[in-house]
DNA sequence: AGTTTTACTTATCAATCAGTAAGTTTGCAA
DNA sequence: TTGCAAACTTACTGATTGATAAGTAAAACT
């Protein structure tokens, strides 16, 4: 068979969830070519070595936030939506057989990684932490929240909380993970003014004019 | 040469910096016997699996910690004392070629370690857990620190910060380790009292009487 | 002094690892 | 219809993996 397959990107899916759930050095060529049903030359055809297909699992995570930046950014103003979509990520990475974050993972084996694969990890890390920054920024200065420091601080207390949780969540409890994340998310609840209304509008959220608000976007980032 | 070695507890020694520093499939007994200067049948002789040796350096560190915990009661009741010595575990870790928290180690792989591995993990975990929540709850009662909620999710945010940001400091800079403690540490300071003194006591911290003030003894846990 | 135990080494094992060279099938284009 | 390239398979390689059996030297015990 030759032509319009899809066993490259599937090849990516496969290694994608093995590195989520294994580690990077927990699963090998034969584990992926098992589970698709081919031989293990045909990933080097794709991929020719291990630090290739991590390299090309970092870039598509790259470019699959980026897309999911613009997608969030045509759908909401409001800062509490966006978060908790940032939030949702992570709990859908949980809710998947408790896989952590992809990052997470390569960075606890940093040092067995090759120069490429840490340089790709490293940008990664630089666009997620990038779009935290700047959702931060832009909701304190409406208001939207509160936090200590500057929106750099934060937005690496915030990313470090949900990385280090989903792992800790394997060794104790799923449930840990959902409570320190409502736990992170009411420090950041602005404390109400007397008389106005809710502190976090859970109704009535700014949407985009002409945004559509189809559901089910938000996992698979 | 028998009887009297240390060879066994410095496999140890070895296997837990290459934990820390490659991941549990990142290293082999044979680069832990090439570093020691022995055969890896050695390795063998004084950890029949890879999961023997695995389970020995969960159950010390658990130990050690245990140990840590009667040391630090024994030397001082001052909770920021406490705290900072806490910090000061992962603060060790990171100015060690930058290895990352064991715990945080082996959860990333946790999948792909043997059952036995797996709950000695829990345990440790559990300890470590136990302590921080034990300590933010005395810390808040007698008016030392004030954080939301309750002191087991203060203790999960605490912990995972500390894990996860370790990790990131490897695909980012250590500097932002640093930062990180300094934001959270801020966090839960106390709001000074106006007219009383400073909010944390940089001197005058309470001692407990006999209590030696050796230095150095914080790093190594 | 003799025996046992400890702490290894030597030598080897099958399994698995990432990776390669050479062939084979298939779809598409000229 | 032939030519060609894409997408594989077949069949290997050498290195490394965790692990084992058998032998050995020295210390410790009797």
């Amino acid at each position: 068979m030759a032509r319009r397959s899809d066993t490259k990107s599937r090849i990516l899916d496969l290694a994608e969830q093995l590195l989520q759930d294994r580690g990077w050095n927990g699963f090998s060529y034969q584990h992926i070519a098992s589970k698709l049903g081919v031989k293990n030359a045909a990933i080097h055809y794709h991929y020719p070595t291990k630090s290739d297909l991590g390299v090309a699992i970092l870039d598509r995570l790259r470019r699959r936030f980026q897309r999911w930046c613009d997608a969030i950014e045509a759908e909401t103003d409001d800062f509490w939506e966006k978060l908790d979509a940032f939030f949702a990520i992570y709990q859908s990475y949980l809710a998947d057989q408790g896989k952590i974050c992809p990052a997470g993972a390569l960075e606890a084996e940093f040092n067995a990684l090759s120069d490429e694969m840490r340089r790709a990890t490293r940008a990664l890390v630089t666009v997620f932490h990038g779009w935290l920054t700047a959702t931060l920024e832009a909701g304190r200065d409406r208001g939207a929240c509160v936090f200590q420091g500057d929106p750099a601080e934060q937005a690496m207390l915030i990313g470090c909380t949900l990385q280090g949780s989903l792992q800790v969540a394997r060794a104790w409890s799923p449930e840990r993970f959902h409570e320190t994340v409502r736990h992170l998310r009411k420090q950041m609840v602005p404390p109400t003014p007397p008389g106005k209304g809710a502190a976090r509008p859970a109704g009535g959220r700014r949407r985009k004019a002409g945004a559509s608000s189809k559901q089910g976007r938000r996992s698979g980032v």
